[in-house]
DNA sequence: TACGGCGGCGCG
DNA sequence: AAAGCGCGCCGCCGTA
């Protein structure tokens, strides 16, 4: 026995077991089932269901479960309940299950409730595995080791080896876990059912079950089809930027090792605090965290280093900054990415649903939404992500989400206006907070742009020009920077003006939107008085270290309130934009995939033909995502092209 | 040889 | 580093 409860017997099947037609009609006959899978390994494109199994309630008699494990070549009895869109399936790790089912030949077109996903609603800071969920939520703990067997022997050898050998703990093993799910999902919707939550919407989310069957769950598949699609890659491009930045690697490399006058590797912290701190005995900047041991070393990242630079003109230090630049982009973009490629020559990231504490995707093995943007890069990597032949790329952006969100939640009139009108945010704050005539800052950008571009003479960029970009440069990083509590040292330091300047700056900015001020500071309030920090469609984030009593944690909670709704409402906006733009069924009207989200942009692949129509509907599904409309208009800029640079 | 902690750094 | 939110991956290094 594996849990340490009493359960009704795992049942076995393989397509020879003769009740195997009733059990099809027992499944087809029951709406809510749980479902997983024993698989050949845990590549989501490429391995496959050796066994899979089900639990669930048995119809007119309530507590009575079964649980059955069987063999894959059962799968295609069950074709016809695969099909029908009118019942539900309860998982752990949805997308991956649905993964091998559809390797094996088939997609589950019912509704999808991921039991972890689930558990990250009422649980945020937990794991959201089985064996945790089961532990926590049901208080039933695992007994039996399976670890050992998947490791040494790999999942297809040792599963085989048991169906073989002790078929009864390969059936235990398999059911089991289809037993925990039913009773999570169970337990979990209960939870959900009777959490209450605040939202813009009460009547459609006033509990975390409302969020979770209409957004989270829905969701789940069509992250699973992003997953599915994978980006395509012009691995030519990458193989031929690899060469240079190979080169250019290495020769700064050796001008390190030159200037030091021995071996030293440029990749070791160690070997380069040894070297700035003991051998020249240069003063460190700051020191690492220390971790566990709480032991902390001079740090060697890129403040120290332009610091080196700037006080001893250290060339070392400077030949530093490009080495790290180039050994970042080598080791994790160009060769990463390569090596992620399917066979096909696209990647496949996973889209996690379940580990952000805002509800904000992440992104893994490989992760797609921190490739370099190519302002700063000067080996393009984002050109590589290509369509396929006849297709488009279109990359569509909300533009300042989080500003817009902001005025709306904070019910700033001023900044509210500011987006009414049309104008960049930016330049709007940046007029009203210096009282700079708006045409100026717009004027002063375009000039800038012109002389860049050497369309115009540098002497047109005037004095009076250039404080009106450095306002509006300002102004926007005290904007970031309130929205993540920033305080006026970092803010000194990233503007690189005093102290005293920086406080004064703030201060100016928060005076001339009071209502943004007290959006931050109820924020707070909100979460000293009930525990949670809310969004706008009611995801809750529970912060009880509001009330510590130590400062620093404290501090940290309330900046994690203030920027919970902001960060987590932009994240509930574009998970309805997505949900919307499948439903809008893209696919079947231009043949174009989503593909990619990265926070507040959306990528999709269509064929040419159809791109301009495809782009149109995107935008305005977007643009329209939410129940209703806001106080400021959502905006999306919307682009198509051959590359991901050429989208944008 | 594998793994986790850590520093460092890419993105929004 | 510091009162800057949310992520994931790389290489190094110590440990098993």
């Amino acid at each position: 026995m594996a849990w340490n409860i009493s359960m009704p017997d795992g049942e076995w099947f393989t397509r020879e077991t003769p009740g195997l037609e009733a059990l099809v009609r027992e499944v087809a006959d029951t709406p809510v089932m749980a479902i997983d899978t024993e698989t050949t390994g845990l590549n989501y494109m490429k391995d496959f269901p050796l066994y899979w199994s089900l639990s669930w309630e048995r119809k007119g008699t309530p507590g009575h479960f079964r649980r059955v494990c069987l063999r894959a070549d059962t799968l295609p009895a069950f074709a016809h309940v695969f099909k029908n869109p009118d019942r539900e399936w309860s998982f752990v790790n949805a997308k991956y299950d649905m993964h091998m089912l559809f390797n094996a030949g088939f997609e589950l077109k019912g509704k999808i409730l991921d039991t972890s996903v689930m558990h990250s609603l009422l649980y945020e800071e937990e794991r959201h595995d089985l064996d945790h969920m089961a532990t926590s939520v049901l208080g039933w703990t695992w007994k039996d080791d399976f670890k050992t067997g998947f490791k040494t022997e790999g999942p297809k050898a040792f599963l085989q080896r048991l169906e073989q050998e002790d078929l009864p703990r390969l059936v235990e093993y398999a059911s089991n876990d289809a037993y925990g799910t039913i009773f999570l999902r169970n337990k979990l919707k209960k939870e959900l059912e009777g959490a209450p939550t605040w939202s813009l919407y009460p009547e459609m989310f006033s509990t975390l079950w409302d969020l979770f069957i209409k957004t989270e769950s829905p969701f789940t598949r069509v992250l699973w089809k992003c997953e599915r699609a994978g980006a395509f890659v012009d691995v030519n491009y990458l193989k031929s930027i690899e060469g240079p930045v190979t080169e250019e690697l290495n020769k700064v490399e050796r001008e390190i090792v030159r200037l030091v006058g021995r071996p030293i590797n440029t990749n070791s912290r160690k070997q380069l605090m040894e070297y700035f701190f003991n051998q020249k005995g240069y003063q460190p900047l700051k020191m690492t965290k220390g971790g566990k041991s709480g032991i902390k070393e001079p740090a060697v990242d890129f403040d120290t280093l332009e610091y080196l630079v700037q006080k001893y003109n250290d060339p070392v230090a400077e030949n530093m900054l490009t080495q790290r630049d180039l050994a970042k982009l080598k080791g994790t973009y160009v060769e990463g990415i390569q090596n992620s490629r399917d066979a096909n020559g696209r990647v496949h990231t996973r889209f996690n649903q379940d580990v952000a504490r805002t509800g904000r995707l992440s992104s893994s093995d490989i992760n797609l939404q921190n490739i370099p943007r190519p302002d700063t890069d000067k080996f393009r990597i984002r050109r590589a992500f290509i369509p396929e032949e006849r297709n488009n790329l279109i990359v569509a952006d909300y533009e300042a989400l989080e500003m817009r969100l902001l005025a709306c939640a904070a019910m700033e009139q001023d900044m509210i206006q500011i987006f009414l009108d049309g104008k960049d945010i930016h330049m709007g704050n940046a007029s009203l907070v210096f009282g700079l005539p708006y045409d100026d800052l717009k004027a002063a950008k375009k000039v800038d742009g012109e002389v860049k571009a050497g369309k115009r003479p540098e002497s047109d960029m005037t004095d009076y020009y250039q404080r009106c970009l450095l306002a509006r440069q300002h102004v926007k990083t005290i904007g970031f920077g309130l929205n993540y509590g920033m305080k006026e040292n970092k803010l000194a330091r990233d503007l690189k003006i005093s102290k005293q300047e920086a406080l004064n700056l703030m201060e100016k900015y928060m005076s001339r939107y009071p209502a943004v001020r007290h959006f931050y500071d109820s924020s707070i309030e909100t979460v000293r008085r009930t525990g949670y920090a809310f969004t706008l469609l009611g995801r809750r984030r529970f912060l009880p270290e509001i009330l510590s009593n130590q400062s620093d944690v404290r501090w940290r909670a309330e900046r994690q309130a203030s920027n919970v709704p902001i960060q987590g409402t932009a994240a509930d906006v574009v998970k309805m934009a997505m949900i919307k733009c499948d439903e809008a069924n893209l696919l079947d009207e231009f043949g174009a995939h989503m593909l990619i989200q990265v926070h507040d942009e959306l990528m999709f692949e269509c064929p040419e033909e159809t791109t301009d129509q495809a782009k149109k509907v995107i935008q305005e599904v977007m643009e329209d995502s939410l129940p209703s409309k806001l106080a400021v208009p959502l905006k999306v800029s919307i682009g198509s092209g051959k590359s991901w640079m050429d989208a944008k």
